[in-house]
DNA sequence: TTGATTTATTTAATATATTAAGTAATATTA
DNA sequence: TAATATTACTTAATATATTAAATAAATCAA
């Protein structure tokens, strides 16, 4: 049988595994806040950019549109998102986070930092930062 | 506002980010093999254990149980692998590819490796076993 | 040895991912 | 400017993800 690396040794894969470990740690404290991961990195797209384009979030978010369309539904149902036509162009949507919703994302914040710098403990703050500039050369090798 | 770090610095957005530029590459092959990305992961592992247990199989695709019990049905109808039960402990279904199943890993592999190699080049071959292991560490750094 | 607990998997319900097709508004061009 | 193409998004269909609950077999405890 022809042989293939084995899975747990392939980029990927290693890719995946660290994502979902990393991820472990925040998911219960969004949980907490009823949110998805998904709502959750719109919510902070939001946050910093107020009346983005759809295509924006999406890119940002990266969550493709089909998908985007039915979490702004969802977020719009609990009143933590606005969605407006965009008077130049009507075939644009803006959308900005309302009054709730920019309550909803102070609450998570401090959560927030604080995982991540439970991560920057366990890991190293020399080592996480090394690693997060190879992932960045690494995304531009691959699109290149 | 409170500040929280750009998502774009974030160390999951940047797996998820590295992660996708890398199965968009293999994704194309896949489905014009007619597999999806999970599918394939499950076909690999079961390429190199046969008559694995269900709850393995789930650990080492990472998928969980649920998704699994659907990708397998859609596997076993297209005759791509076989279950059985564990004949000393009725809860446990053992699975394995098929010949059929193996004639289709054995179809994919070549182009699987010529995709890997290419990556393998752009980004360098130091430079990636360097990243797998800054990956392995952080893996086992977070489940600490 | 029966009743309670645990284990291994499946079902169910809701959310997201992916690809393709559809729709409406805008831009382009002959 | 009417026909065509493109853009920005939505709908649809199928596949997967996630959490909770259900089921059935095995194990454990009294």
């Amino acid at each position: 049988m022809a042989n293939l690396r084995k899975i747990n040794r392939s980029l990927p894969m290693q890719l995946l595994l660290a994502r979902e470990s990393a991820m472990a740690l925040f998911r219960p404290m969004l949980r907490s806040f009823g949110l998805t991961d998904q709502q959750w990195r719109v919510i902070r797209v939001l946050a910093s950019q107020n009346n983005i384009e759809a295509f924006e979030l999406s890119q940002q978010s990266m969550i493709l549109p089909p998908s985007l369309t039915r979490i702004l539904k969802n977020l719009e149902e609990e009143g933590l998102v606005k969605r407006d036509r965009d008077k130049e162009d009507q075939r644009k949507v803006l959308i900005s986070l309302s009054a709730k919703g920019q309550r909803k994302f102070q609450q998570v914040v401090p959560d927030s930092e604080k995982i991540y710098r439970s991560i920057e403990r366990k890991v190293g703050k020399k080592a996480l930062n090394d690693l997060l500039k190879q992932l960045v050369a690494l995304n531009s090798s691959l699109e290149a």
